[in-house]
DNA sequence: TATACCGCGTT
DNA sequence: GACGTACGCGGTATAG
């Protein structure tokens, strides 16, 4: 019988590097729990904690726990290093659940063994919800509702195990409990951020800043906010009598997203300095400020990093989020901000190449896509050439018109429609065609990808008898709305059941080359580590005399996560910031 | 203060 | 009448 340790630690806040473990409950094997308060005096606690490291550190003894990622990271903070493999109850309700908002402890206890709970809020101290904290509460309580976390954390793990396993999830749930430990580790290591350059491109951005103010407040009247959308409403329509595009919302107002405005630039010139405003204003106020949230304990910056937030089986990055640190738009310099941690250090970026359409000839077979591939031609430029009658070799030549095979590739990948396409050609490519020519273009796609054509079909009318649609190892996603009376919702349903297979494998793809990388580092002693994951792409910090080695380790586990009929290609990357690498 | 909605950055 | 996936988060506006 295989020896599992439940435990549940209770601290004083929510920072894994900052809090101070206040208690723990543990469960060896099934049977009682115990619970051990931690003296207020931290040599004592550490003396408790040296008794419990051996079976921590026991490989032989399996570990459970809810959201393990948080508890692992303290522990490791107080120097032990948990070993062994995980099962976390959270995972579970997750690949169970992906449509669920949340896994909380409390709410899935109620949902599946309709057991209430003690409540955090119940016996934390604090005024507002943000400030309660179990410091000072009578250890007596704590015992109580710790001991409860942990006996129901087994208990679910009893309950739902047998669940994911009958669902065709054990795959998922695996790959995803390996990961715990990844994960664990990226976000306890943080990112090293050249704080000096942030506050230098601040203080460039506050002068840009004030300067298109000035010269937007030149054509407006009296008070005048450029972020408020009633003020731009008012400015253009009301004040400069320019034609709205669209209709009004439930406010009243017009739309003045940057989509819209963009089709009016040529009304006047102030919807140009409006729009380099927003831009900028929001590199300070979104990603400067994300920058700025360093930990001033480690120097660094730690985001959260998400395991059970989407519905597709992606990753999430909160608090603050990097997957959305700007790579191509103005704000792009920041990415010089992220810096190896040393001079001796070297960082390192890898991405898939254009893993999606990858996966997308994999799940279709599509013959043509797939050979394209086998002969490494550059699906972009067929795409291209096919759709806009030219040839293959004058596709590949001329950018613009690869660049809109590369739009239209992406768009089917997400099911776009003909105006969806249409929008897409005009922002990205800056081509206004009409509606009926992009409605050729996706005809003309579809009778080159045959193959594709006929698995998307597949996919709907499979989403439709199944209720849910899954990637190519089984990770489902439920589609409520699939057989909806309502035309849109199904319709939405229907572009969910073609989407996520192609957006969930290349997820598992690269959550499956995490584990690889990290347990090599590991296994091999290795002082690289994995800091940053944003769907295809993985980010290093290698010290120099591993530097020519891990280029090698990461390329090879990328490229050989998994075995399908066509190989995974890798670009790879290293420098000083995370600019140069990307 | 909490919530809804818009808007926009990434993939 | 709308019409592209997946997110997180900043802003304004509004309800309580």
């Amino acid at each position: 019988m295989t020896k599992l340790l439940t435990y549940d630690l209770e601290t004083t806040g929510l920072n894994p590097r900052t809090c101070r473990i206040l208690g723990i409950a543990i469960c060896i094997s099934v049977g009682v729990t115990y619970y051990i308060t931690l003296p207020k005096c931290i040599e004592k606690a550490k003396k408790i904690l040296e008794v419990l490291r051996p079976y921590f550190k026991d490989a032989s003894i399996e570990k459970l726990g809810h959201n393990l990622k948080y508890d692992n990271q303290v522990l490791k903070h107080y120097g032990i290093d948990v070993k062994g493999k995980l099962h976390d109850t959270m995972v579970g309700d997750y690949v169970l659940h992906p449509d669920r908002k949340h896994h909380g402890l409390k709410l899935i206890s109620k949902l599946h063994l309709n057991y209430q709970q003690l409540e955090f809020d119940e016996i934390a101290i604090g005024k507002t919800k943000q400030d309660k904290t179990l410091e000072g509460v009578d250890p007596k309580l704590v015992s109580v509702y710790a001991c409860e976390d942990t006996d129901q954390t087994l208990q679910l793990h009893q309950y739902l195990h047998p669940q994911i396993e009958q669902n065709g999830l054990l795959d998922s749930y695996n790959l995803d409990c390996q990961l715990v430990d990844v994960i664990s580790e990226m976000e306890y290591n943080g990112i090293t951020i050249d704080i000096d350059l942030v506050k230098e491109i601040e203080s460039e951005i506050d002068v840009l800043l004030k300067n298109l103010k000035q010269s937007i407040l030149k054509f407006t009247s009296g008070e005048f906010n450029i972020n408020s959308t009633k003020d731009v409403n008012h400015l253009l329509f009301n004040q400069l009598g320019i034609e709205p595009i669209g209709d009004k919302n439930k406010n009243g107002l017009y739309s003045v997203s940057s989509k819209i405005l963009k089709r009016l630039l040529p009304e006047h010139k102030v919807i140009k300095l409006i729009l380099d405003y927003r831009a900028i204003y929001k590199v300070k106020s979104t990603f400067i400020k994300a920058l700025l949230q360093i930990d001033p304990v480690s120097g660094r910056l730690h985001t959260s990093i998400n395991q059970t937030v989407t519905e597709t089986g992606r990753l999430s990055s909160s608090k603050p989020n990097l997957q959305n640190i700007p790579s191509r738009t103005i704000g792009k310099k920041l990415r010089q901000c992220f810096i190896a941690s040393s001079e001796h250090h070297t960082l390192i970026g890898a991405d898939f190449s254009n893993i999606e359409l990858r996966v997308m000839a994999i799940i279709s077979q599509d013959v043509t896509m797939l050979s394209a591939y086998k002969d490494g031609e550059d699906l972009h430029a067929l795409t291209a050439s096919k759709v806009l009658g030219i040839s293959y070799q004058q596709a590949k030549e001329n950018k613009d018109q690869r660049n809109i095979g590369k739009l239209i590739n992406f768009g089917l990948i997400y099911g776009m429609s003909s105006h969806g396409l249409r929008e897409s050609l005009f922002l990205n490519a800056g081509k206004d065609f009409t509606l009926e020519q992009c409605q050729d273009f996706i005809n003309t796609y579809f009778e080159l990808y045959r193959g594709v054509a006929k698995c998307r079909e597949d996919l709907v009318y499979k989403a439709t008898i199944n209720g849910y649609t899954e990637t190519l190892f089984g990770r489902k996603r439920p589609l409520s709305n699939i057989n909806s009376n309502d035309s849109y919702k199904r319709s939405a349903a229907k572009r969910l059941a073609m989407n996520t297979p192609i957006q969930g494998t290349a997820a598992d793809i690269i959550k499956m080359a995490m584990v690889k990388i990290h347990k090599r580092i590991k296994s091999e002693g290795l002082a690289s580590k994995m800091l940053l994951q944003v769907h295809d792409e993985l980010l290093f910090d290698v010290p120099n005399s591993e530097l020519k080695y891990m280029e090698k380790l990461v390329k090879y586990e990328m490229e050989n996560a998994v075995h399908l009929a066509i190989p995974m290609e890798v670009d790879l990357q290293s420098g000083r910031t995370w600019y140069d690498v990307h």
